[in-house]
DNA sequence: CTCCTTTTGTTGCAAATGCAACAGATTTTT
DNA sequence: AAAAATCTGTTGCATTTGCAACAAAAGGAG
């Protein structure tokens, strides 16, 4: 346990506290570790989550079986990560995916409604900063939700690669960047055939608007784009 | 203020407390209430918001302004509903669209981050379960989302609406129920053009799966439409 | 009841996109 | 270096969907 401290700082959800701080908490509420082989399961589909988990070492990923029997990862959370945590403050909610050790992976459980709900009286100033990171951390998963959910919303595919590329822009302030991933996640992402995007790539650089090497995006004509991505 | 204690009851924060634990709380944070035209502006965009805030009586819309002027209705919440959560717990995050008062409205403002983070040891039992209800509520809206997110994610309009209607179902217990709301609204939702969506519902219709007469749907082979709907 | 407005279903057509197959480029393995 | 595997762009074709125009149905106002 304390050799995860340094770690456990560095965590959205404990933010800002002194690692005696932290471990006060894991005490006073009775986190404890646990470690998975490679591809045993974390959570199963369909339980209750009443605590979080934070990812210490290896990797995690959330999945979901269709009925046909083909799988499909919803998300993957690598060190430092926290998941879960929406879960475990639902009401009375069933976990809709299947959480997996993609790698041999050590995680930290927080019971995380406990948390919440009763006082520690010896870390309440450490507590209450916990509180806040954690609304900060669900407001930001809301976030990233919706940001997704803009893209989908979009009613062409080019005003979707148009979304994308603008808010990549904004978020690493150049228009010139690099993009991790294969076509085909991109195309994922956009919830696109990936040669449809492809043809599109070659349509908009073939206009002027941008420059699509492989993982390179050069974006040419902001103007153009903010356009066609509309409102 | 007193006036409207029946009301908060009600509500999905204060739910739970007592009259009189409500009214402590209000008290110790500082709640106040706030009267708005029909029309005038609550929350603009692009301010961030330190206070969440409750529908007494009216109602009340966030929209968004695109560029070229057209107005797009995002959401609408009537009396009991709280907005403007998910934005004040937010780390600086600006508010993504304008709410204005739809009709003459009464709001309530809550300093949310406050009643999080402070502690007011006269009210603390009513004070860990708003806390709790907070939460809950960031989860019901994160969950609802998520759900919308589903049905944008299927390929096909046929899959949207299958999945729309089976979770429709699931949720009434019944496999027939009746919508409310235009077809324009039912499309808007799906994502889809609206008369596309009548197209669909024809040809579901003469196959056998459904019965769609205006606002009315009966499902009449919910395997099949499970197929359609995919995973 | 009649006129008018709104909602819904229908259809032809054009645009967008998924799909599949293939070739060139790039990366990895041997 | 050679071979194999993967990734990417391109293209033809079939399907899906948006769009627009129209007609029928439903609902409301006088």
């Amino acid at each position: 346990m304390e050799k995860y401290l340094p770690l456990l700082e560095r965590t959205a959800l404990f933010e800002g506290l002194a690692r005696s701080e932290i471990a006060a908490l894991c005490r006073a509420f009775g986190c404890h570790t646990a470690y998975y082989r490679k591809g045993s399961v974390i959570l199963k589909r369909g339980e209750p989550a009443e605590r979080a988990g934070i990812v210490l070492s290896g990797c995690v990923r959330a999945e979901r079986n269709g009925a046909d029997g083909t799988l499909r990862v919803v998300a993957r959370q690598e060190a430092l990560a926290l998941f879960g945590d929406v879960l475990s403050v639902s009401r009375g909610c069933e976990s809709p995916v299947d959480v997996v050790a993609a790698e041999d992976t050590e995680v930290l459980f927080v019971p995380l409604a406990a948390l919440m709900r009763q006082d520690a009286p010896e870390c309440r100033d450490a507590q209450a900063r916990v509180r806040m990171n954690l609304l900060g951390e669900l407001s930001d998963k809301y976030w990233a939700l919706n940001r997704r959910l803009e893209l989908l919303r979009a009613p062409t595919l080019r005003a979707r690669l148009a979304r994308l590329l603008l808010s990549e822009r904004e978020e690493r302030g150049s228009d010139s960047f690099t993009l991790s991933g294969t076509r085909e996640m991109l195309a994922a992402e956009l919830g696109v055939n990936r040669s449809a995007l492809s043809r599109e790539l070659g349509r908009l650089g073939r206009e002027g608007l941008l420059t699509a090497r492989r993982g390179r995006f050069t974006l040419h004509d902001v103007a153009a784009l903010e356009r066609l991505a509309g409102e």
